[in-house]
DNA sequence: CCCCGAACTTGATGCACATCATGGAGAACT
DNA sequence: AGTTCTCCATGATGTGCATCAAGTTCGGGG
């Protein structure tokens, strides 16, 4: 491993991340030098629901998914998060436990930024504090869309809709086992099975050994917007 | 009706408000002389989803709704706000449609703030922003801690966890109908009635006509973690 | 190449909740 | 008091999806 002089990488993964793309070099710079870049195994956990918040973090390369368990034992995924992205920051904010747990699902690079040295940072540079509230406002539509969705849609409007919001997050093939889909709607994953094998039918998705192509984004939305009603 | 000179109410409420209660008279007179107040019947709407945000609101007096609707007709409730509370600021920070409308259910006042005025306003007042930060990330930690319930958990549980987390925030006794209970949990207002004859023969609660009365929130706190194993 | 486990498919059954339908009880108005 | 309307309770029926239970296919390791 390469001595801890910040790598480059630190400095491009900030530059084109979610929550710091506005800032000019200096500042980048600034921010940069309060971070760490950690790499994890696939299956590493890098905090867990309950454990105290002291750091949030970027991801540099490869994927992470956040869980939640319920009290029936079940896991329920809130998202996977992909290079740029951020995770960890409601605890920090808040300065209470981690209400997820994240796991990552393949070999990755993660930059840690300090609680203590973040909430110092944005306090001397608003337009960043402004550019995070607006990443949360996001994140809220979107739970808030989603929360909707499971109180009162269909298991097939459900699953078209999460593999809608994949398939313009990451593009067509969606690297995800029916299990994981399952976790994410609420579904169970012969549910979902027998979803997917009616879309392939109906010629809007190619399934595969853990991915899905999508090939025919139109009808999903149709489907996503209502019951079939051809 | 009061000339439109700032009402002493204005500032007496954002002091008391979530998100600036940190301010201290100086910057809230600076806010205070951006904001109006504005009365609405019961009824109302204070804005409506898909509408162009041009404004977020605190609540000053009453009570406010706000609500989605699914492709399927039916509402679905966000979550209800009562003084000191903030609505409508998701879709100013993103400044994209509102995702929900607000109705108001009592005869209520609110204090508009508009979204130019409060970017304006945040840019100068870092401390501010990192509260909002705050609000926002608790909102995002509620919207997905309900999200994985409504997707994994049953009715008795949903409802029980919601009649908690409304004790908690308002107090024993909960002014809510059936229908609206049921459109906070996405169950149908039958399941909610026969939940709660359920809970009312455990001696958990006394129904009412148009509000509920916890009155064994230990036993709420067992039911919302797990299905009952006595 | 064979074995073995993970991911997936498919079928049968059950049940929790939606849906449909009806009746009662209280509040507001005349 | 009677009427009407909203809210609530409760029974009967249906159904979407969970659950339970075998297979099947694929890829990886010995």
């Amino acid at each position: 491993m390469a001595p801890d002089v910040e790598p480059p990488s630190i400095l491009a993964v900030l530059r084109s991340s979610e929550a710091f793309s506005t800032l000019d070099d200096v500042e980048l710079g600034e921010l940069a030098s309060a971070c760490k870049e950690i790499t994890y195994r696939s299956g590493e956990f890098v905090f867990r629901e309950g454990g105290r918040p002291d750091s949030l973090f970027i991801v540099s390369l490869g994927r992470v998914k956040v869980l939640k368990h319920s009290s029936r034992g079940k896991e329920h995924i809130v998202g996977f998060f992909g290079p740029g992205e951020m995770v960890g920051e409601v605890a920090v904010f808040e300065d209470r436990p981690y209400p997820a747990s994240a796991e990552v699902v393949e070999l990755s690079r993660l930059i840690r930024i300090r609680r203590a040295d973040f909430v110092t940072y944005l306090t001397r540079r608003p337009s960043v504090a402004l550019h995070i509230i607006r990443v949360l406002g996001a994140r809220l539509r979107v739970a808030q869309g989603r929360l909707m969705d499971s109180a009162t849609e269909r298991a097939q409007q459900r699953l078209a809709r999460i593999l809608l919001m994949l398939f313009r997050r990451i593009g067509p093939t969606l690297p995800f086992t029916r299990e994981e889909l399952g976790q994410m709607t609420g579904l169970t994953t012969e549910t979902v099975s027998r979803q997917i094998g009616e879309f392939s039918a109906m010629g809007i998705l190619q399934p595969g050994r853990r991915e899905l192509v999508i090939v025919d984004e139109a009808r999903l939305v149709l489907l996503s917007k209502g019951p079939s009603e051809s």
